[in-house]
DNA sequence: ACCGCCGGGTGCC
DNA sequence: ACCGCCGGGTGCC
């Protein structure tokens, strides 16, 4: 149950994603692998050409060097032109024209990725040698060996004269191959004990109401530095008047934009958002406190002010730059702001504001809200001069003056619960004469910054955008005046001067890429401080259009938040450090062949460059990671416990009689080896079987036999629908191929995937006659798509013809035994079946518990309600929540549970841990107990053993392995499951 | 480019 | 002299 695995799923939660293994990825992870992502492949062959043209052009390489062969079609000399570009992307020549036609025909069709090497460097100004290496799919190799042969090409097997990644001749990959096990070691110790050089400790200021925890002060400490630290990571060596790359064996001239920001991906419960929210306030520009006066000042109120205020002491100013300490709250000019949290009115959907922060009389929100909570808001002496504000903004600051700030902002701001005063738009642009900065300081910040930026913009899915507003609430002391604003709903402010005057912007993902999409997105026009993306791994399919909004933001530094740096394979990490820009990996290419296939193919070299990389942006601590030999958080102890259930006679005579018949479909397809081909058939005979498990009517009223050729289209389509019910309904989040994102309308293929309906659409319209099945490669129509019918009023049938079953007898006596124990006890009941937690509310109705349900169907608005009714301790609150495995998501915190019961057994057992995850977690004050149900002599038991097995599985990790390995390793599983 | 290619100058050995 | 050879001019795609 440990968190040692931060990859696959373990120890962590996502809110979109819980279960990793979905349907769509166990048939990818069948070997029909997708090639949409061309970073893997195999190598045909390499050959020696020649670059010219190279004095035309200023891009630099040296021996051994990687550069990119970019068509160019539109040359005006010739079409079949292939441009040579050194890592950095500045041109380095032209191939030769006669291998340029040859490179041109195999690049337009796709038959192969050409890679080169510069073997010798640049050793005249004319031309230069280079090593093509060409790699591709299998089914592709006649084509580009016969390509190249028929033009006298002379293809060389292997890599001859490629260079390694660490600048040895690589003669025939005499690479150091790690062997399986020492590879999954170092991939499960990647994102650990990323703190060793990072032990140095750092205070918050004291605008941070909360102590932070050692592990916290270092994190501060960390990002602090990562901040302002002008050091570039130590792959850089200067030679000579050039920047080295020990990685890619490039130079560049100029000294190479560093990463200003990282990854935070400490466990969750270990506090990123109290840390994140230290770091703003602690460290804005040069390292000063977010509201600290500028020492170099000319007004000498100012700097008098300032040099009061010991170091890390947060000050405030006033618009007219007057400064007092906090620490001295008394006398402290403060604006406050007031930040509304209220059941929107008009909110029907997820993407309807339903809080919302505004500076009061100035957004829209404000009046259609009430406000609930206080925020706070830090003025800073940032905030310019009163000769800078704009026209458009006089009106507000005197506005302002008029009403008067609060004086002794710390009892208004206390007191205030409805929106009070705004500071409204402080725009800060112009700022002449400004900060004289210690040496240390200028060396850290780059000539490129807007020294106006000040804001720090965060990203959060829709399901946390509450957490930060409550923890801002909680961590930053009251009489601190933060400007935050909730860029949130229909009635946002876009005015990009508004935004860029605030301490802190909060958007969701979905807001930002509605944004984007748009014309003007005022987003992507405010230049920030910093921006910081909450669940960051979110970002981790480079297609979506959140993924693309999220590069294009304007900032100087960039935070990704998250528990789970790599989702489930390396590929995920690739988003992170391209939005990090982390050159020259932020190009899919150089990641590609520096880290993505020397590592996946186990590569020594390649896994530790990957390492290198990962250290020099990464902090991750686990909930089992230790401080000077002390754990981080000591949590109460969790104890799982497994309860056999025994079905009754007439259950075990139901089971049997759908297991014997599961048996003799599954095996006819072992023997004729075709289990693969009828996956879809074989998970939902299994999930039947699981089904039978916890209760029959889980089951449906379709039951037609899966395996049996259909006759007729209605046939067809009637198996069809259900099987898209098992694959929605089994609780695991189903992803979709194409989009690689939760399904949105989905849709069945004849062949049986599921994908989303606009993407599937998508691939049909642009293949034509020609659309194949993304998974299976079998045909396709727009017309055999087959969807979801509305769903037929089965809950009242369920209700009307109630019956019990062995588990839900199993799990009431437990319930009714705690309630009759010690009442105060609340309970997670946990099952991957929706339809099941409807079933275990007729029950639980009957004995009077009174219980709450989140599952996956319920907006966000509801879900928000549903949590804070169960984590409330208010007199009558529920004791009980059913909760579907993947409902919720990071961030949810239901630590007022202490017991959990799992009701039926998950493919993943990192899905579990992370349900469990959400009550043992930091603020858990019990021991927390974990039941898991498990049907005797069932599907479930051997689920349970497989279970184990799985978690020491590499191709977990990396989802590349030899695809005749896991397909014999797939097609055991479901043999063991059925006990063939 | 310490090359190849082109085209003008040239022409026994 | 409708060739060969020489040597200067020249040069990515």
């Amino acid at each position: 149950m440990q968190s040692r695995r931060w990859f696959g799923g373990a120890g962590f939660s996502f809110a979109d994603d819980p279960v990793t293994e979905t349907l769509s990825q166990a048939i990818r992870g069948t070997g029909e692998e997708l090639d949409r992502e061309p970073d893997t492949g195999v190598l045909f062959g390499s050959l020696r050409g020649s670059v010219v043209g190279l004095r035309y052009y200023t891009g630099v390489v040296n021996k051994g060097e990687m550069v990119s062969l970019v068509r160019q079609p539109q040359n005006p000399y010739d079409r079949n032109a292939v441009m040579v570009a050194n890592v950095y992307g500045s041109q380095v020549g032209h191939i030769k024209r006669e291998l340029a036609v040859l490179l041109a025909n195999i690049m337009d069709n796709n038959l192969a990725r050409v890679e080169g090497v510069v073997p010798f460097g640049v050793t005249n100004q004319f031309t230069m040698s280079v090593v093509l290496s060409f790699w591709g799919r299998e089914e592709n190799r006649d084509a580009v060996v016969r390509q190249i042969t028929s033009r006298s090409f002379k293809l060389q097997s292997g890599p001859t004269g490629f260079m390694c990644a660490d600048g040895s001749r690589d003669l025939p990959r005499k690479s150091v191959l790690l062997t399986a096990e020492e590879l999954k070691n170092a991939f499960d110790n990647l994102f650990e004990n990323l703190m060793e050089d990072k032990i140095g400790e750092r205070e918050a200021v004291e605008a941070v109401c909360t102590p932070l925890l050692p592990h916290q002060k270092q994190a501060l400490s960390w990002m602090c530095v990562s901040e302002n630290n002008a050091a570039l990571p130590h792959f850089w060596e200067v030679k000579g008047k050039l920047f080295y790359n020990t990685l890619t064996h490039s130079s560049v001239r100029e000294r190479p934009q560093r990463v200003r920001g990282g990854i935070l991906a400490d466990d969750m419960g270990l506090g990123k958002t109290l840390t994140t929210i230290a770091l703003i306030l602690s460290n804005f520009h040069h390292g000063k406190p977010l509201c600290e006066p500028e020492k170099s000042s000319p007004e000498p109120k100012a700097s008098t002010t300032a040099r009061k205020n010991p170091e890390g002491k947060c000050v405030c100013s006033d618009i007219s730059g007057t400064c007092s300490s906090l620490t001295n709250v008394d006398s402290a000019l403060s604006l406050s702001l007031a930040l509304s949290l209220s059941p929107s009115g008009k909110s029907g959907d997820g993407d309807q504001a339903e809080v919302s922060v505004a500076p009061a009389g100035h957004s829209p929100c404000m009046r259609a809200n009430q406000a609930e909570t206080q925020v706070v808001c830090v003025e800073s002496v940032d905030v310019v001069q009163e000769d800078v504000v704009e026209d458009g903004d006089k009106d507000l600051v005197s506005e302002k003056k008029a009403k008067g700030r609060p004086q002794g902002g710390k009892a208004k701001a206390t007191t205030t619960k409805k929106a009070a005063k705004t500071k409204g738009k402080a725009v800060s642009t112009s700022r002449k004469g400004k900060s004289v900065v210690s040496p240390v300081e200028a060396a850290s910040s780059q000539s490129t910054d807007d020294p106006a930026a000040r804001a720090t913009l965060i990203i959060c899915p829709l399901s946390v955008l509450s957490n930060w507003l409550d923890q801002l609430d909680q961590h930053v002391r009251a009489d601190v005046k933060l400007n935050v604003y909730l860029y949130y709903g229909s009635e946002r402010n876009r005015d990009t001067h508004f935004l860029s005057s605030q301490h802190m912007v909060l958007t969701t993902y979905n807001v930002l890429s509605a944004d984007y999409s748009g014309s003007a997105s005022p987003l992507h026009t405010v230049s920030w401080l910093r921006v910081v993306l909450d669940e960051g791994h979110i970002i981790r399919n480079p297609n979506t259009q959140q993924s693309k909004a999220v590069l294009k933001l304007n900032t100087q530094r960039r935070w990704i938040l998250t528990g789970t740096p790599i989702q489930n394979n390396l590929r995920d990490l690739w988003m992170l450090v391209a939005f990090l820009r982390l050159k020259p990996f932020d190009v899919r290419e150089w990641w590609n062949r520096v880290i993505q296939r020397p590592v996946t193919q186990g590569d020594k070299t390649g896994l530790q460059n990957l390492q290198a990389l990962v250290k020099c942006v990464t902090l991750r601590r686990t909930k089992t990671s230790r401080v000077c030999g002390r754990p981080l958080v000591s949590l109460p102890e969790r104890s799982v416990r497994i309860e056999e259930v025994e079905l009754t006679q007439k259950e075990r005579e139901e089971y049997e009689l759908a297991h014997t018949e599961g048996r003799t479909t599954i095996s006819r397809y072992v023997a004729e080896g075709t289990v693969l081909r009828n996956y879809a058939d074989v998970l939902a005979i299994l999930v039947r079987l699981r089904q039978f498990c916890c209760h029959p009517g889980l089951l449906g009223k379709t039951t037609t036999h899966t395996g049996v050729v259909a006759v007729t289209p209605a046939e067809l389509r009637e198996r069809l629908i259900m099987k898209l019910r098992l694959v929605l309904g089994t609780g695991s989040d189903e992803e979709c191929a194409v989009c690689l994102d939760s399904v949105r309308l989905p849709v069945i293929t004849h062949c049986a995937h599921v994908y989303c309906r606009p993407c599937i659409a998508e691939v049909i319209r642009s293949e034509q006659e020609q659309a194949r099945c993304p998974l299976c490669r079998g045909q396709i129509k727009a017309s055999e798509l087959v969807e979801f019918p509305l769903e037929e009023e089965e809950e009242s049938n369920l209700l009307e013809n109630w019956r019990s079953s062995s588990k839900v007898e199993a799990l009431m006596s437990s319930l009714l035994r705690l309630r009759s124990e010690d009442d105060s006890i609340r309970s997670l009941v946990v099952s991957q079946f929706t339809r099941f937690l409807t079933i275990l509310e007729i029950p639980l109705r009957e004995e009077g518990f009174k219980f709450v349900r989140l599952d996956g169907t319920m907006s966000q608005k509801r879900r928000a309600q549903v949590i804070q009714e169960f984590q409330s301790d208010a007199p009558g609150s529920p004791l009980i929540m059913l909760l579907s495995l993947k409902a919720g998501g990071v961030g949810i915190n239901l630590s007022a549970a202490s017991r959990v019961f799992l009701m039926d057994p998950a493919w993943n057992p990192a899905a579990e841990d992370q349900c469990v995850d959400r009550c043992h977690r930091l603020g858990q004050k019990r021991d927390v107990v974990i039941t898991k149900f498990i049907v005797k002599g069932s599907v479930e038991e051997n689920m349970v053993k497989i279970q184990r097995q799985k978690q020491d599985l590499v191709e977990k990790a990396f989802g590349t392995k030899n695809p005749s390995e896991r397909k014999t390793s797939r097609v055991d599983e479901i043999r063991a499951l059925m006990e063939l």
